[in-house]
This record gives C-alpha cells, structure tokens and sequence, in this order.
DNA sequence: GCGGATATTATTCAAGCGTATAATAAGCCC
DNA sequence: GGGCTTATTATACGCTTGAATAATATCCGC
C-alpha cells in the first residue's frame, strides 16, 4: 500500500532525463525495445509520467531525434572554432566528424534508427532538413573563408558543389568508420580523410594532411 | 465455417513474397509497423504461415535485410561491366549508385532501419559486413583495372586507401541526394559524384566527367 | 480419381503495448 | 507547520503483438 518516494524535479531536468532515457534504450533494444515502459524505468520514474511532459510516445522520439542530431553538429563546429587559421578550422571540423565522439556505434544506431522513420513521419523529415542545411552552410563558411585566406577565388556555386561533395565524403567516413571501426585505426581514418579533402578541393598533398600542430 | 481457398505456392517462390511483403511494411511503416499480421496480409497469406517458413519473425527480417543489400550492390556492379574499358566501367560504377534506381527514398528507409539494428543483432552484423566488403573488393578491382589501364603505379594500400574514399563519397551522396532529392537534379548529382572521383583520384579535370559515351 | 503428405488457415494464448484516469506524496508559500 | 498546487505513482483498459496449436484444403503420386 506504500508507495514510492521519489523527487519532484524541474520540468526541463526532467525532459532531459527523459529524452536519454529514451535514446538508451533505441541504442540498447532498438526503436521497437524502446517502450514507454522500458524508458520510464531507465529514467527511474514511471510510466505515466511521460504523458505529463509530452503529449505522447512519438513528440517525445522526436525530441530524442533533434538532441542527437544538434549534439553531433555541435561537437564538430566547436571542434572548429578552436582553430586559428581558416585552414586549422577547416581541418578541425573534417577531423572531429571522424573521430569519437561523433564515431561512436551509439550515435550511429539512433541517426540511423531516426533516419528510417523520415519517410513515414513527416515531423522527422523538418527534424532532418534543419540539420543538414546547418551542416551545409557550416560547411560552406568554413570553405569560404578558407578559399579566401588562400586568395583563391571560388563562385559561390563552386563552394557549394565542394560543400556538398565534402559533406558526403564526410558522412561516408563516418558511417565506414564506425561500422567497421576494427579496420580502421583512429589516426587512419582521420588521415584519410584530410588526404581526401585536399584532393577534392584540389590542393597540394600534404596541404591539409602534413602532421602541423 | 468456410475457409479461405488459397494455392500452394512453391517454397522459393513463397519466401519471396513473405521477404518482398515485409520490406513493403518497413517501408511503409517503419520496423515498428512492420509486424507479422501486416506482412501476411500484405503478401496475401494468413499470420501463422510465417512460421512455416522461417523460424521467427527476426530470422525473416534478416533475409529482407540481406535482400536489399544484395540489390544495391548487384545494380551497381550490373551497370558497372557494361562499360568497355575499365575507366568507362569505374564511371559506370560511379553513375549508377547516385542514380535511381538505387537512390530511392525506400531503399534508404530499408537500409536505415537495418542499419540501425547492427548494434544490437550480431547477425545483422554479419550481413552488413559481408556487403560492405563486396562493395569495396568491387571498387578496389575496378580502380586496380583503371589504375593498369592508365599505366599508372598505385600500390595495393594507396589502392584501398582510395576505395575507401570512393566509397565513403558514394555513399555520402546516396544519402544527401536521397534525403534531399529536392535539392538535386539527377544529372547534378551525378556530374559531382563523377568531378568529386576524379579529383580523388587526382585525374585531370574532366577525365571521367566528361561527356563522352 | 483416390489417399496421403503437407502447406495453409483459423483460433487461441499470454505478454506487452500506449494511453487514460484517479489517488497521493512532495514541496512551496504564507 | 498547515494548506494548496501539482508532479508523480498506481492501476486499469482495450488493443496488438509474436508464437503455438489444431483443423483443413490443396495437390502430387499412383
């Protein structure tokens, strides 16, 4: 008849609990393990409090969705600005896409997961869109600034064929990398990469890769 | 009291169905969806024939998994030996994945949903990994046939080093051209898959890209 | 065309699903 | 520290799920 203690939190430590909650449970059961249930209890309440804070199973994936999506854009843009140069900056973000954290499985299995439902639920397809544009233009600004440190002159039609093309390379790596990360050695992959994207924007070997600090 | 009249399907022909109607449902409504009773009806039968053919619903999901996959790869490799020397054939190669049919909203969807089940089903596992290296051992033959054709010296780890690349790029595109179709005419995206491979393979420009039958 | 083998249907089962509602413990204000 | 608000629990509901079983229609060999 007793029944259970618990906390009152704040309505946004609890969404966030929540909202790991539920990406703990589609990385560790997949989309159809993750329950309300299942959730509830990972996030130590139960499970009629989801009701309370989302109007239902779905807004809250969504949620779930965008967090995953900003947390990985995020690392790779604050990885860049750490750079002096519009080369190091460049260099920073394509490096930081292919390494942990933004390789993880985990990461990877709820991109995936979310990417799967775009064609039947409309509000992940905006979730998707928002995201990509603000990885492209990330990307773009990137190119932009660093063709003009490099005095070379790019049409704006020209960066945006690179961007498109760098962001592929990028997402590829990405996914080769993290699924069959026993084949890659960290360093590897990131190299390859650099080695990569200096072709594509056609520049000297070396330009981008060369070991500078 | 009278029972559905209904025809004995060979076994081959059965399990083709049951795999195609499956892939139906996860496409139409995401893995969740996609349960035992939808999937019979879509394929014309009652529920319980499923598990006269496969030990569970997991075993069929797996044989839909590794239908797609091998679907993929072989419309490739299909458009691939059609060409008549081997950089017409890498080109080939190239076109045909950032082209439908394999850029296709529902092969994505397919892809993603298994994808995202990797992690947590080691047998998915082993079937991604069995395509992923067919796909690079098809792209590393084709570059090795290219690289002899143009009397040019690549050693084998430069080789895979650029298969990797290529593949990362390819699928990149796949994905950005699938995902924002909108975005892309179809030529435009395969004139950058096909400038974006030359320039990684450091090809003068217009090598591949050109429009040359 | 008949009989036997079996592919297929029909039905049942227990478990789990998302949601709705009512009871209650927590914590803030005065 | 007593009362009010409400975040949280507890419970119930109606459906759906994957799987197991029994009944039966189909078709092949003869």
């Amino acid at each position: 008849m007793n029944r259970r203690t618990y906390h009152r939190a704040s309505e946004a430590e609890r969404r966030e609990d929540l909202i790991l909650a539920t990406l703990d449970c589609i990385a560790e059961f997949g989309i159809q393990g993750a329950t309300v249930r299942q959730i509830a209890t990972r996030a130590g309440v139960t499970g009629g409090l989801i009701r309370h804070y989302f109007s239902g199973k779905d807004q809250m994936l969504q949620a779930a969705y965008r967090k995953v999506m900003t947390g990985m854009t995020e690392t790779a843009i604050a990885a860049a600005i750490e750079g002096e140069t519009a080369k190091a900056r460049l260099r920073r973000f394509i490096v930081a896409n292919v390494t942990p954290p933004v390789t993880d499985p985990r990461t990877l299995s709820l991109w995936a997961a979310f990417i799967s439902h775009i064609q039947i639920d409309p509000s992940f397809a905006a979730v998707h869109r928002e995201n990509y544009f603000a990885f492209l233009e990330a990307l773009e600004t990137l190119l932009t600034a660093f063709f003009a440190e490099q005095n070379r002159e790019v049409s704006p039609k020209e960066c945006r064929a690179h961007a498109v093309a760098l962001n592929a390379l990028v997402d590829g790596l990405w996914l080769e990398g993290t699924l069959a990360a026993d084949m890659f050695a960290e360093k590897e992959l990131a190299e390859n990469a650099l080695i990569s994207v200096e072709a594509l924007l056609r520049l000297q070997p070396g330009e981008l890769s060369a070991d500078e600090r």
